[in-house]
Formats: C-alpha cells, structure tokens, sequence
RNA sequence: GCGUCUGUAGCUCAGCCCGGUAGAGCACUCGGCUUUUAACCGAUUGGUCCUAGGUUCAAAUCCUAGCAGACGCACCA
C-alpha cells in the first residue's frame, strides 16, 4: 500500500507545504530562537497603550499559532505564558511573507518581529515584520464543533488521556492542573524542608512490599533470578531510616497498587510518608493539619476551595472526632473492632466533607501503629478526611520490636486464610526495631487526591500527566 | 468482576425503531472579499458506517460473538 492513501487531506496537504517550505531553503525544524518577550510580559508592559495607539517598540515572539483569520491578516500566537495577535495586511504585505502564509496552518510553532500596537479594538498586536517557522505540524489540532462554532478543544475524554500532549495544547485547564500539582509538590516540599526534614529516596523494588493493606505488582531480576515486587508503600524503609538516627525524614514517590482504577484510582499514584522522632500522634495532627492549610494557601491562593460545586474551608482548625464518637453519632450503636470500622465506612466517611481527623482506630486493622496509652482494642492513629475522601493517615508508630513480631504473625493468619491483602511479615523490619526505634511518629498522604482538591478535578485522571490506560 | 449507554468523513453529529448504492455543519483546497475575534460568500474534495460471522435478492440499519470507551456499583488510597 501507498503510505500517502493512509493519510488524511489534511495531512497530505501538510506534507505538501512542508516541501514547500523546504523547496524555498527554509529549515522547518531550525535549532535555536532568541526571543526579546515572553508573550505575558508584553501584555503586561503594555497594559496601558491605548486603542489606536502605535509604538515604535521592536519585540521578538515565538509560540504556537492557534488561530488565523483573513488569510493571516490576525493570527493569535501562544506561548507558554499567554496569548497575543499578531497582523499582516494581505494587500500590503510583502511577497516573501505572502508566500511563507501559504506554507503555515494553524497549530506550527513561528518567531516573530514586529512592532507593537493596539487595535482600535483593543487588541494588543505586533505588525509582523519578519516571520520565522520554528517547527511545522504535520497534523491539525483537535477541535470541538459546535453547531457552525468550533474551537480548539477535545470532546473524547479518552484522547484527552492518551495524548495528553494534545490536551495540553488546547486545554488549559489541564496545563492548570499539572501546573498546580507541581506546585504542590514544591510546597509540600518546601513547608517540611523549613522544619529540618530531609527527603530520601527508599527501595521501589523489593522482595516483598510491605507497609500497607494492598496486592503488589510483581517484575522479574534477570541477573539474580529474582521475582520482584513494587513498593506499596514507603513506610518500612522510612522507619528503618529513623532507626537509623535520621530524626525527621520524608519521601514523596510513586506507589504502585495492583488494584482497580476509577475516579479515585491510579495503579501508580504519588505519596508522601512524613516519620518524626520523638513525638506521637497528636503532634502529627497539628503537623499535618498546618501542611494542609500551607499547601491550599499556597497553590490556589485561598484557604477556602470551591470542590465539584461544594465550599471547602481549610482556614478553620479541623474538627477532631474519635471513631467511636462519629459512629455513635451517626448510627447511635456503641462499637469496638472491624464492626467499629465497617460502620465507621458506611455511615460516616462520605459524610466528612469539611476537613476532619478521625482518630482512635481498632487495632485489627493497624498492625503498624502503637496500641492506644489508655483505651484497651485500639490504637493511636488518625486518619485525615476531605470530601468524604480519605486523605492522609497517620500513627503514632509501633516501636516494640516484640507487639510488631505478634502484630505482622497475626497478618500472615489472615493471609494463609486467604486474605491476600493482609501484610507481609517482613523479618529484617522487625530486626530493625530490635536495635530501638525512638518514639516516632509518621503519616502518609495522598499527593494526587489533595491536587484533585486544590484544582477542582473530577477525576484523579486529571491530576497525573500520563494515566495508566489500556493499550489501544 | 456486574449493570447501563456509546462507536458513521479530519472534528461534532444525523440516518438505525420500519433493510433498498452514505448525509449535514465545521476543517482542508480553490476562487471572491478584506481591520478580524466562530470573519464572511461560492465551489470542490473527503467514508473499511469499530471488527468478525450470520439472516436476506439486498445490511450503517436485523441477529450472534468480539474489541474499545464513558458512567454507575463492588474492591482499593
């Protein structure tokens, strides 16, 4: 077959003006650009130049071209910073720039030099003098069609995801929200740096994956012979950091959990375990309660976030409610052990909406966390609920090497009765313990749901770059 | 894993109930017009109707199986 007839129109007539370009001794693919402005700076500095007035002022641009109107009389350019026309009179122009416009479709990248204007109606432009291709697409932009409207955008939520570079491209919202979780990340970064934290980096191949209630994904050493598994967590290696003297330590990673995907779940997602020595649960409360509010000031701007249409306010101090008080409130039932936590999962959690810390868990289900200094059957570990959402999770940690040898046995009594979920009895992490863990306290958080928070998005999809997707 | 819905031109969709040689708008190309913001006017081009099989003289349309996706439920952070 003829590679051309599996080309569209639009692609052949692309390629067709690609020669084009080439036949006129012009590099379609150049390697460098120096550009006076970057496009927001100019609408910025010229914020004040009123309609109809002309400056003598040469800039140089570069960016995307997103649309044309009147035969690249207006073009609007786009770069990483904003947006800006620029104009050509097609009557005036001269005839090497009549002939490069022939050659140019909306969506190749130009640099351009001109000078700066506003039209009389009100739109700064640059009346381009000379104009240069920094790189032709061969492919049109997605558009979304709307009755005789069109704009550049993508109705297939799947392409969305599978070509993220076009959704970066025609959405901004997506750029927004990539941008913010960046940001995110930073400040998280940033507010424990300022406390003495220190990040390292811990194993993300294992041969067991322990510190958490979830089925790995296991891969294969060739050189060892080796079958292994993906980290499910970062815990065990934190705390055998905080054995080994490292009083405030953290790691933000990926976390990889062979599990369903939906709205909320991504078989890779980002984490960060925070451990801090010397102190228990109720100091982790406040640590964790201040980190919230710093990242949500610092990435919207605001302490109250508007989520899928519900106010939420991080300003205020979190409402703190023991697992038996929300139980008993919301079904009235005194309750200890799983049947405490079913009920606590049924009836209460989608419930939280504001901020809320719900502590004192069953120690059935905390095989990590050190038993309660006073209530018999419970632990001291809170978990930190936004949107009904389960957010963060924190304990004070089990430090006797001898509760956690009886705790992980009573994991794999579960996992022999084929709860494969349970955790793994990791030998070495309890030999650890055995040469003194310090009081610690640790807590970890969900990074890419607290981004689904801060940038209002519906689907934790919208928070990662590249979601795990089915090949095609 | 279960349920509901969807798959037709580059894009957005109509046609399917009731079988009869594939439609619209936009994009692209060409021509006209020229200070626009969805520019406008005219013409042309463009299709493996998701895939495979079946029924039929005849299938986008009816039947069966499959593939892909969205949403909801279950598991999970």
């Amino acid at each position: 077959m003829d590679e051309k007839q599996d080309l569209t129109n639009l692609e052949q007539e692309r390629l067709r003006k690609l020669e084009g370009l080439k036949d006129l001794g012009i590099d379609p693919y150049p390697y460098k650009f120096e550009r006076s402005h970057f496009i927001s700076e100019l609408q910025k500095k010229y914020v004040d130049l009123a309609n109809e007035e002309r400056t003598e002022d040469m800039v140089t641009v570069a960016g995307r071209v997103v649309n044309q109107r009147n035969d690249w009389m207006f073009v609007d350019l786009v770069d990483d910073t904003g947006k800006i026309q620029l104009f050509s009179d097609a009557k005036t122009r001269p005839e090497n720039l009549q002939e490069l416009f022939k050659l140019l479709d909306k969506g190749d990248h130009i640099g351009v030099v001109g000078k700066i204007r506003r039209t009389p109606r009100g739109a700064l432009t640059i009346d381009m003098e000379t104009v240069t291709v920094l790189s032709k697409t061969l492919k049109p932009l997605p558009e979304i069609v709307e009755g005789k409207r069109r704009r550049l955008g993508i109705a297939d939520v799947e392409t969305r995801y599978r070509q993220r570079y076009l959704d970066l491209i025609v959405n901004e919202k997506s750029k927004d929200n990539l941008y913010k979780k960046a940001i995110l990340m930073r400040e998280i970064r940033n507010f424990l740096d300022d406390q003495d934290f220190v990040e390292i980096e811990t194993p993300i191949l294992n041969t067991e994956a322990g510190g958490a209630a979830a089925r790995p994904f296991t891969t294969h050493h060739n050189t060892l012979g080796l079958d292994l598994n993906l980290r499910i967590a970062t815990e065990l290696h934190l705390k055998r950091l905080a054995v080994g003297g490292f009083e405030r330590v953290y790691e933000i990673g990926r976390i990889f959990r062979n599990e369903g995907i939906s709205i909320k779940h991504n078989p890779e997602f980002t984490s960060i375990e925070v451990y801090w020595a010397y102190t228990d649960v109720y100091d982790m409360m406040n640590l964790t309660e201040a980190l919230v509010r710093y990242v949500a000031e610092k990435v919207t701007g605001s302490q109250q976030v508007n989520y899928q249409g519900t106010d939420i306010d991080f300003s205020k101090p979190f409402r703190r409610v023991s697992m038996q008080e929300i139980v008993r409130e919301h079904t009235g039932k005194e309750l200890v052990g799983r049947e405490l936590n079913d009920a606590f999962e049924q009836h209460c959690e989608e419930k939280l909406i504001q901020p809320t810390i719900v502590y004192d868990y069953p120690i059935e289900i905390s095989p990590l966390a050190k038993k309660h200094r006073e209530k018999e059957g419970f632990v001291e570990r809170f978990e930190l609920f936004i949107y009904g959402r389960e957010t963060a999770n924190a304990f004070s940690e089990l430090t006797d090497p001898q509760d956690q040898r009886e705790r992980f046995e009573a994991q794999a009594k579960e996992r022999a009765g084929g709860d494969d979920e349970a955790h793994v009895f990791d030998e070495d992490f309890v030999n650890a313990l055995e040469y003194g863990l310090p009081p610690t306290s640790g807590m970890g958080l969900g990074i890419d749901r607290l981004a689904m928070f801060l940038t209002d998005s519906a689907s934790i999809r919208d928070v990662i770059a590249f979601p795990t997707m089915k090949p095609l």
